[in-house]
DNA sequence: GATAATGTCTATAGTGGCTATAGGGTCAAG
DNA sequence: CTTGACCCTATAGCCACTATAGACATTATC
């Protein structure tokens, strides 16, 4: 199997294959006398577990260490479950962000319904002035 | 007040406020004999201004349309409440991506209780295995 | 055997929004 | 006159790719 067939059977682009080669994530595999790469089956599912993880929005990094356990399982895997809970935390607090977030872009958006100039124009009223669109703008949160 | 001071009344480090201005969203300040940058209250507004549309998770490119449409007010407003509009549907589409992964994650955590070699680890088998994992996983949907 | 289309190779630079580092200059206080 | 806080520029690094350039390999067609 060369590239192009590994790269339509996952899903994922030539490049970023190469790319996860450089990175150590693929092995560098055996090549053909016109120094194509060549793939085997392992490396498809390797490839596919890969994506899989980046799919659940794991880093390159974590995903070197699944790699690992996964070439050498002996080892406990309680680190895996903790991982796994450290994600879903990240994910917690993520969308907790964006939906304070997403309130604050409804707040700013009742400000103005278009047709003003700038001057008039309440969301650049608010975007200028923190106290005019809300109070944790003004504290300087984040949103 | 120099680079320091408005650092300090901002919240926004030194070098963001170099970057700034390198990316053209500050203009390049008057300097002192000694080539420090001299900054006024406009630049304050300015900057605040910006940092403002920062914690509402604008892109530099669109806070740089927004700056000019602030330095020249006299158009119609229209495209920025369509902003709003599109960064509300931005945000509102990450949540939703987000709580999908996290029901993702939360299944592929109730798989292992820790304690396992990799083998065994039921939530390694979800990761190799997308048909364990999930149906949505099987068919190599992103999360 | 020539040619064209497609696939593959390497190396390098760019993306965004900063952050970090190196190596130096400026200024006020002690 | 030295210390320390502040400032300057230029460059590289972060992450996970993506894009580009220029060359070589393979296959199909003429």
């Amino acid at each position: 199997m060369q590239i192009g067939e590994l790269a339509r059977e996952t899903g994922c682009k030539v490049v970023t294959i190469r790319y996860y080669e450089k990175e150590g994530l693929l092995a560098e595999p055996a090549r053909t006398e016109g120094n194509y790469r060549r793939y085997d089956q392992q490396d498809l599912d390797r490839l596919k577990f890969i994506l899989h993880c980046r799919r659940h929005d794991m880093k390159l990094g974590e995903i070197k260490k699944l790699l690992a356990f996964r070439d050498h399982p002996q080892r406990d895997c309680t680190w895996v479950t903790e991982l796994i809970d450290g994600h879903i935390r990240n994910v917690d607090a993520q969308i907790q962000s964006l939906e304070h977030l997403k309130r604050h872009l409804e707040h700013l958006r009742r400000r103005c319904a278009g047709g003003h100039s700038g001057e008039r124009c309440g969301i650049m009223q608010g975007l200028d002035n923190p106290a005019l669109c809300c109070a944790s703008c003004e504290r300087k949160q984040s949103h």
